[in-house]
RNA sequence: CCUGAGGUGGCAGAGCGGUUUAUGCAACAGACUGUAAAUCUGUACUAGGUGGGUUCAACUCCUACCCUCAGGACCA
């Protein structure tokens, strides 16, 4: 493999490189690259954190690289999920989460044998003070405000109120990166903040400023609150709008069973002739046409057309805004492939000791 | 620690000592569109931070405690 098809593989389908140059020099330099990408274990594993992500994860694993997953559990503790304990954060992250990305990861091809999944807790505790010395030095490099900017990490809106420990995640998770040592830290779009903070203080903290990519967010289902939506604050309203764990029915989750997929699908927002704003395109967009060789076969009554196999999304998206693409044929032929390919993640479950943890996940954030 | 405001259903947000207990959003069902949305109709459901007390009866009064918010005090 050249260097520019690794680059290429690297950020194909990227909204976001710091920097494209910077890991040019990173491929021709030769050296190990290590990647990273942390999770909160805070609900269920649905097409953004699993799909979306492991997606990627393959190309990196395609490009050579060593690729981790911080099950992030002190920073699940830290904003108060599950039952709001870490003994349980700790726990689901391996019963659960961990199988559930594994199992995402056999649905898109990529080797889960060849994920390197820390647990931040036996992290922290091996490394002794060094971690928490890494949050200080952090802490010391940056500033209250620019902390604050990047809380909205946690799905929280920057700078609202909130408890003290919010102001220790960014640091944390910037100390995760220094800790582990990688150069190329990944997340989707909504914690770019916080790579930014990294790469600002690596130098003075003393670590490798680690190349930041982040992947595009996927839409959740539901209605946006306000539509139209208003140029002005179009990103607001969209970044608000990406799928959710604790909105069930904005996020489709891998293990969710073929009926659910197609209920799901069928209550989506989607207007007919709309490209700008919908989430079953946005997903045919970001999952379906993922790959360059993906097709998307659409199965239809004659008199609406017959039926009709889509190679590109350019193609789809065209036919879709001339509406010459009913969106009840797509939500249909869009649910079909997911069932399809979420069939090994619903099988990977079927093991009890999963399944039991699964339920237990389910109990958890029930409420 | 002090002062003030407040803690109501999934969320937002009123009133009231006693009855069918708002209202909005969300949810669910039906109608209409070959999806969803919008619109119309309907349904259900779910409360009153916690412990005491007053009362025939308390979400509504009293009391203690807990918590949130704003300000103050302390540090000076």
């Amino acid at each position: 493999m050249t260097n520019e098809e690794k680059f290429n593989l690297i950020t194909r389908n990227l909204e976001e490189v710091l920097t494209a140059d910077e890991l040019k020099d990173l491929i021709k330099s030769g050296k190990p690259m290590k990647h990273y990408i942390g999770f909160e274990i805070s609900g269920k594993v649905h097409l953004g954190t699993g799909l979306a992500t492991m997606l990627k994860i393959k190309n990196l694993q395609d490009a050579g690289i060593e690729t981790t997953i911080l099950l992030a559990d002190w920073h699940t503790w830290l904003n108060k999920k599950l039952d709001g304990t870490l003994e349980t954060a700790s726990k689901m992250a391996r019963s659960y989460f961990e199988e559930g990305l594994k199992a995402a990861a056999l649905c898109v091809g990529a080797d889960p044998k060849k994920i390197e999944f820390v647990l931040g807790s036996e992290l922290y505790k091996k490394l002794n003070n060094e971690y928490w010395a890494n949050v200080i030095k952090v802490a010391k490099a940056t500033t209250i405000s620019r902390m604050m900017r990047s809380t909205n990490i946690m799905g929280r809106v920057a700078g609202q109120s909130s408890d003290t420990a919010s102001l220790f995640y960014p640091a944390m998770q910037t100390a995760d990166i220094f800790t582990l040592g990688v150069n190329i830290a990944h997340a989707g779009t909504d914690q770019r903040n916080v790579h930014v903070v990294a790469r600002d203080c690596a130098k003075e903290v003393g670590y490798l400023k680690p190349i930041a990519i982040h992947h595009h967010l996927l839409q959740g289902l539901l209605k946006p609150p306000l539509w139209p939506i208003p140029e002005e604050n179009r990103e607001d309203i969209v970044t608000a709008m990406k799928m959710s764990k604790s909105k069930p029915d904005s996020a489709i989750f891998v293990t969710d069973s073929p009926e659910e997929i197609k209920r799901k699908i069928g209550n989506a927002f989607c207007p007919e002739g709309e490209i700008k704003y919908n989430p079953i395109l946005d997903w045919a967009k970001y999952l379906i046409f993922y790959e360059k060789d993906s097709k998307l076969e659409i199965k239809r009554d004659e008199k609406f057309g017959g039926d009709i196999t889509y190679t590109s999304y350019e193609d789809l998206e065209k036919d879709y805004a001339e509406k010459k693409l009913h969106p009840m044929d797509l939500k249909n032929a869009v649910a079909e492939w997911l069932i399809q390919k979420l069939e090994p993640a619903r099988k990977y479950f079927e093991d009890p000791k999963r399944k039991k943890a699964l339920e237990e996940i389910e109990r958890l954030t029930k409420k």
